[in-house]
DNA sequence: CGGTTTTGACCTGCGC
DNA sequence: GCGCAGGTCAAAACCG
């Protein structure tokens, strides 16, 4: 087990977690995960997380979402793999109990978790896979040059290895594999994931120079989970046609998604992902953090910091209990 | 026809 | 060194 799952496992014991008592069947659980350089663009997380809770068909907008206060923690450890999700996950399921929240009697279940750290146990292979890697050197030179570039290769990988890319990952109870965020995804693998009967499926933003990827994939001990992991920052907006099919507010709603009305945006906009059904079983509700809820939030963070942290990374959350 | 998905092969890193 | 798992490539198939 490395350090991270370490740290994983102690800080899902942490206080924070007493309250995970506030779930439901079919709700929605986005549970969120930062990790990487503490230079991390909270501008990136914000505006990605923003748009996949606001875009999530039966994420946070799909189905009425309403932050719990006792629903969302604030963790400022080192945690990565989808495994560390799982079991995050495994942990949370042991404790479940049911809630009745929001209008219209929406059953809603939210749960949103930050960790934002380097992370040390992923493999990281910048930009481009070793072997592509290695294929180009061997196109462009000999098989002298293509010894010596693959050390050079060797020595910039080590160093690589101690940058890594910021990763952002969510866990959402849906039915839907590949949750909309407003940008352009090319599928480019999948592979069978290990005790699990559901593969991991891998996407590149198709936007070009932008070398954003994600992962997704299903919660074995929870089918109904998705894991979606966001690697790297898109140094792009939300793709024009995307967004006005997407977003019907601002242009910039990706990149201030404090205008964003996280509800109004669904309603009016559907994710191709979302059927008809999904749209009509949705009851709507909305995302309501009151004042109470940040009061106490930050006095249950460790550090004032930290929640002022978690502040900067969900605007959109933090900014529709404000008057 | 261009863009996307599928899928088998391949590469890399890690643990034993 | 070997086997395994994760990650990526790229050709073929698919789709609007």
């Amino acid at each position: 087990m490395s350090n991270e799952t370490k740290d994983l496992n102690n800080y899902h014991f942490t206080s924070s977690y007493d309250h995970y008592n506030n779930i439901s069947s079919q709700s929605i659980m986005n549970l969120v995960y930062l990790s990487g350089p503490s230079s991390y663009n909270a501008n990136m997380i914000s505006s990605q997380i923003g748009s996949d809770l606001q875009s999530s068909p039966r994420g946070a907008c799909g189905l009425g979402f309403e932050l719990s206060p006792s629903s969302t923690g604030f963790f400022n450890t080192s945690i990565d793999q989808e495994n560390d999700f799982n079991n995050a996950y495994s942990y949370n399921t042991s404790h479940k109990s049911h809630e009745v929240v929001g209008g219209g009697g929406a059953i809603v279940e939210s749960e949103t978790k930050v960790s934002a750290s380097p992370s040390s146990s992923e493999h990281h292979h910048g930009e481009d896979s070793g072997k592509s890697l290695m294929k180009r050197e061997a196109d462009d030179g000999g098989k002298d040059i293509d010894q010596r570039s693959q050390k050079v290769v060797k020595t910039k990988k080590k160093e690589e290895k101690k940058q890594r890319e910021p990763r952002v990952s969510f866990m959402t109870k849906t039915d839907v594999d590949h949750l909309e965020d407003g940008y352009r995804w090319r599928k480019y693998g999948q592979k069978a994931v290990k005790n699990s009967p559901y593969p991991r499926s891998y996407y590149r933003c198709t936007t070009q120079k932008c070398n954003v990827k994600k992962r997704v994939e299903r919660s074995y001990q929870d089918p109904t989970v998705v894991i979606t992991t966001y690697e790297s920052q898109h140094n792009h907006p939300i793709p024009t046609s995307r967004r006005t099919a997407m977003f019907s507010g601002p242009a910039a709603c990706s990149y201030n998604s404090s205008s964003l009305s996280p509800v109004s945006d669904f309603i009016i906009n559907t994710p191709r992902t979302v059927s008809h059904d999904d749209l009509f079983r949705a009851p709507y509700a909305s995302m309501n953090v009151n004042a109470n809820y940040q009061q106490q939030q930050s006095q249950e963070f460790h550090h004032e910091s930290d929640f002022e942290l978690l502040k900067e990374m969900f605007p959109s959350v933090f900014l529709k209990q404000e008057p």
